[in-house]
RNA sequence: GGGCGCGUAGCUCAGCGGUAGAGCACUACGUUGACAUCGUAGUGGUCACAGGUUCGAUCCCUGUCGCGCCCA
């Protein structure tokens, strides 16, 4: 049965890919024949994905690398997962409840919502599992990972070691003091209420304000304010009694620490050191705050002068801790302005005194609520606009003049306002809730990052690991050399829960055993349930990988405690709440008792999970079965190759690069290849919203997914974005069908009949030989492309070889030879070649190849499916020079006659007779071995030697000349032009080179093969202009 | 403002010391033993600009001008 036309891609991908999968082709180790191994880890996508153009890029480079070395039979593997993505699974669970009007998050209760996450993942998790295996992905499904495996509370199904590794890193690594908790600035997400990462934040530009306005000097005091030009000369001079401050976020005004200058400053040398008043809040209970310096004050930025408030911005933060400056939180996990703690005039009565150097302590600080009693729970907006009108009424805000004209009466009249500046402003917002993030004071858990980065760095400095395109090694060392402590803690549900219990610190401050005799009165019991230290939560906490593990280190630190609460029993409690009631109870019964067995001290779980990225840094150790020595860590770890984006260097790259390193002591791959960005046919990066999105389902659907993977793989120029056209994976399509019907053709002349085992034959006729050796050098071509991770490369010597040489010329030669004597030869090459242009394919074209593998079949079957196939190490012993030559002169000729007669405007379907002029013994030679198929591709149908005659055209050709006649057909003129034009091309390049030869300089200092090369071309050029001024002066004969 | 890139044929991009290539598009012709998702031939480039190094620069260096991305 002859073949279909065309690949059905639509039918054949889902056959070929169950049929792999049948196999068991993509199993660890599946064809291996040596010793190596070559094992990549996905870039684990987030459970809620779903494919889109970056992981199909992402993924088809992998897998040409996978596909190529289980090939090559290295022992290969491709570990596939998803990871558990804290912040967007939770919220795809809460919008479902939401849509299908369950009840919601906070209702259901921590372990009921988990059960939905996980009844969720179990429905709609394997979504993206199943769109890699249409992009024909070879991962090792069978391996499948995920970063929330063996959780507790896990379902069946979902066991495996991930949960074991993360808990067991947070406590090494806690242990080894490398994790700590602390009340530091992050980011936070006011709808989701937790801490996230930079990641997830996107700056964006937006409409903002810019207010000024003036902070008095305390007890009226003045300064002369002088501004002097670049030579010193003063140009503006005035007494002020106030110092003016720019913000774009009035609203935390009230929990400015200082105002800071430069050093440098000279206009507010005056004043540094005196304090200043906050214009805002109740007019009796202004605070007052020091004028300090510090370099982060642009002295040319607005004026120069910036409002501290380290609690609400991250540079204040830095200058705040720099010079011990209070920092006052402002706002709750909503980001609406506080409502707790003390009435604004007892805080603020407080902070002065700390403004004025009473002693605080950050906790301390942290219960102080400055916002104003009628500002208290607003929304931040609103609060804003409430101080903004405040101040501006009291006269404080910095004003200008506003002239305006009348327009009927052409009146001017000169006004002054509040100068407020309408200027653009980069503002953070949520990726996930599209929410204003706030920089918020929070207790979170960090990784203290220097003291695990020097390990990273120095592996790549070193090359124990590579990162491809060089310049991203650059991205990855600025970012390591400046890194910042790495928040880890998440106030969600879904992740993994912190391995940390608090106790209620029973020692702490405020604590006093009044008689010194160790042992407790009902004064001392009263105390501690009021003021002490039990408020304070976090002082006492232990590590460990489980609540019973933690009780052991509870009792030592209860053993100072007087009698008998140092015998107190441990047990677990829900929260602080839950631990201050049971301990207050325990102490009440203990009272009437004074029984010591009833006493328990009540420990607490912190609530807070992971960040994700804390597990996917594991990730390369964690889907090897780590902590446990499973075979196939010994055998995979290191592994060798991480592909992925370049937006992620930094915050997985580097992670893993220091998790790995600080876990196991090594590198977790050898090679970083980074790509770069799909982007859309204009140069715009693909988003939902611009609607520029290339869904890469669709084109599969449409196309198929080796043509989306050509062109993606053929894009792949390293370190540059891809510029995606439709247009453009059309034309791969296209590549795939001339393979397809170049094959087709094969078929129909029975190339693959007769049960010919296929082997590399040794062919006589030149033809053969030349595309042997052709396709030799292709295949050392890929090899060297991929070995060099130039995707590119290999996907245009692939394509310039199949298309360019196979299709073009080794089919069209092979035509005629199927008549001739060399038909048998013939037909054994082209199977021969074929196959190989199928297993040189099939890491960038699975499915085609793969289905024209089973059609091309032997019947005696094939050895392998082409997925197994061994990969060709053949080399360039099998280019023959003198068929390569030949084939050179042969496709050189056909080129001149076919260009004149297109050019002389004779019709395609004329053949013509050709004489021949003169002829040296290769030109003969040459001729005479290839003369059907000259003859036949240049459609010529004969050859007489004799001179040229009269009206005919010339053919040049290396050691020969042509002649075509063409009496009464041929245009003297056009035949003029064409053969003037062609000589004028000659005589400009033969000028440089003649240029070049004459310059003793040249000679002496190029290289000799660059000379000697010249030399010949020269030759060469001379030798055909003369044979083209013999044509032209025969035809200046004729005309 | 700092950093990293990029300006090569109409478009998308390779090349990166020896006088420019591909694909697509375009034009003309064309159903020749597979392929019209095709074939044949062709048009098209002071390699952004200005200096410098060199026998020689699209390529290396410096500067200018445009553009993009990342970080402030």
């Amino acid at each position: 049965m002859p073949m279909e036309k065309t690949f059905n891609a639509a039918e054949a991908e889902p056959r070929i890919y169950a049929a792999w999968e049948r196999a068991g082709a993509f199993a660890a180790g599946a064809n291996a024949s040596r010793d190596e191994t070559f094992c990549i880890m996905i870039p684990p996508p987030n459970v809620t994905g779903s494919l889109h153009m970056g992981h199909a890029f992402n993924n088809t480079l992998q897998d040409i690398l996978v596909r190529w070395h289980r090939m090559r039979g290295f022992d290969t593997l491709w570990q596939p997962g998803q990871d558990h993505a804290g912040i967007a699974t939770q919220m795809v669970v809460e919008r479902e409840l939401a849509r299908s009007q369950q009840p919601g998050r906070r209702e259901l209760g921590r372990e009921a919502f988990l059960g939905k996450v996980w009844e969720w993942k179990a429905q709609s998790g394997g979504r993206i599992v199943e769109q890699l295996k249409r992009l024909g992905a070879s991962c090792d499904w069978s391996r499948n990972a995920f970063t929330m495996s063996g959780a507790p509370g896990a379902p069946e199904g979902e066991d495996g070691n991930f949960h074991d590794a993360v808990i067991k890193v947070f406590v090494d690594l806690h242990a080894k003091g490398l994790i700590y908790r602390g009340k530091r600035l992050v980011n936070w997400d006011p709808h989701f209420e937790t801490a996230i990462s930079d990641l997830e934040v996107e700056n964006l530009e937006v409409a903002g304000h810019m207010w000024h306005f003036k902070y008095p000097l305390a007890g009226g005091e003045t300064y002369l304010y002088r501004e002097k030009d670049a030579d010193g000369n003063v140009t503006f001079e005035e007494r002020r009694d106030y110092i003016s401050i720019a913000t774009t976020r009035p609203e935390t005004m009230l929990g400015d620490g200082a105002v800071a200058v430069h050093p440098s400053d000279e206009r507010y040398a005056p004043i540094v050191g005196k304090l200043c008043e906050i214009p805002v809040g109740p007019k009796e209970h202004r605070r007052l705050i020091p004028i300090i310096t510090d370099d982060y004050p642009d002295p040319a930025f607005g004026s120069g002068a910036v409002k501290i408030t380290g609690a609400h911005d991250f540079n204040d933060y830095q200058v705040a801790r720099r010079a011990g400056i209070p920092m006052y939180r402002l706002m709750d996990t909503k980001a609406q302005m506080r409502d707790d703690g003390l009435p604004y005039a007892e805080a603020a009565a407080r902070a002065q005194e700390i403004a004025t150097g009473s002693a605080f302590t950050e906790a301390e600080v942290d219960t102080l609520n400055l916002v104003p009693d009628e500002l208290r729970g607003l929304d931040r907006m609103e609060a804003r606009k409430r101080v903004v009108a405040q101040i501006t009424g009291e006269g404080l805000a910095v004003t200008h003049q506003v002239v305006r004209t009348d327009k009927e009466t052409g009146e001017t009249t000169a006004e002054t306002l509040p100068l407020v500046e309408a200027k653009p402003i980069m503002q953070p917002f949520g990726d996930r809730s599209k929410v204003v993030i706030e920089p918020m004071l929070t207790d979170q858990w960090f990784v203290d990052t220097a003291k695990i980065v020097q390990p990273a760095i120095d592996a790549v400095r070193d090359g124990r690991t590579t990162i491809l395109p060089e310049r991203d090694a650059k991205v990855y060392f600025h970012w390591l050399e400046n890194i910042e402590p790495w928040c880890i803690s998440r106030q969600l549900w879904w992740g993994h829960q912190i391995p940390v219990w608090y106790g209620l610190d029973l020692g702490a401050e405020g604590f006093r055993d009044d008689e010194g005799d160790g042992d407790l009165d009902e004064v001392e019991l009263g105390r501690l349930l009021n003021e002490g230290g039990m408020l304070h939560r976090g002082d006492v906490h232990h590590c460990a990988a489980e609540f019973a593990a933690v009780v052991a280190a509870f009792r030592d630190s209860l053993a100072d405690l007087p009698v008998p609460l140092s015998g107190a029993r441990i047990v677990e409690v829900a929260d602080k709440q839950a631990a201050i009631e049971t301990l207050a109870a325990s102490l009440a019964q203990y009272n009437i008792s004074q029984d010591p067995t009833g006493l328990v001290y009540p420990v607490w779980r912190d609530p807070d999970v992971l960040d994700t990225w804390f597990s996917s840094g594991l990730w390369p150790i964690g889907t090897l079965g780590w902590p446990e020595p499973t075979p196939e860590l010994a055998r995979y770890f290191p592994t060798d190759v991480l592909v992925t984006g370049f937006d992620i260097i930094f915050f997985w790259v580097a992670r893993m690069m220091m998790m790995q390193l600080a876990v196991t002591g090594e590198v977790p791959f050898h090679t970083v290849y980074v790509h770069a960005l799909v982007r859309d046919e204009k140069g715009k990066k693909m988003s939902k919203s611009l609607g520029n999105v290339l869904d890469p389902l669709d084109l599969i659907d449409q196309y198929g997914a080796d043509a989306v993977r050509f062109t993606l793989t053929a894009m792949a120029a390293m370190g540059r974005d891809l510029k995606l056209s439709e247009q453009r994976i059309a034309g791969y399509r296209n590549f795939g069908t001339k393979l397809w019907n170049a094959t087709r053709f094969a078929e129909m002349n029975g190339v693959f009949d007769g049960g010919r085992a296929v082997t590399r034959p040794a062919p006589a006729h030149t033809v053969n030989r030349w595309i042997i050796g052709e396709t030799a050098r292709t295949r050392v071509a890929v090899d060297e492309a991929l070995a060099q991770y130039r995707f590119n490369d290999a996907a245009n010597a692939l394509y310039a070889f199949v298309w360019g040489k196979v299709c073009d010329w080794y089919v069209e030669f092979a035509k005629p030879l199927f008549d001739g004597p060399e038909a048998e030869e013939t037909r054994a090459t082209m199977a021969w070649v074929l196959d190989q242009c199928l297993i040189l394919c099939h890491p960038v074209m699975p499915f085609l190849t793969e289905e024209l593998w089973a059609v091309t079949a032997p019947a005696a079957g094939r050895a392998k499916p082409l997925v197994h196939t061994d990969w060709p190490d053949y080399g360039p012993d099998l280019i023959d020079a003198a068929a390569d030559r030949e084939m050179t002169w042969v496709i050189g000729l056909i080129d001149e006659i076919r260009s004149a007669r297109a050019q002389m405007g004779v019709p395609v379907g004329l053949k013509l007779p050709m004489v021949l002029v003169e002829a040296d013994a290769a030109a003969r030679d040459a001729w005479s071995a290839n003369a059907p198929m000259i003859q036949r591709l240049a459609r010529i149908n004969s050859l007489t030697e004799a001179p040229a005659p009269k009206g005919s055209i010339t053919i040049a050709a290396e050691g020969a000349t042509y002649a075509l006649p063409l009496e009464g057909v041929i245009d003297v003129a056009a035949e003029k032009t064409r053969l003037t034009k062609a000589l004028e091309k000659l005589e400009k390049d033969m000028g440089g080179l003649r240029g070049r030869l004459n310059n003793p300089k040249f000679v002496d200092s190029a290289p000799d093969e660059v000379v000697e090369e010249s030399r010949e071309k020269l030759a060469l050029g001379e030798e055909e202009a003369g044979r083209i001024r013999v044509a032209l002066s025969r035809l200046a004969d004729l005309g």
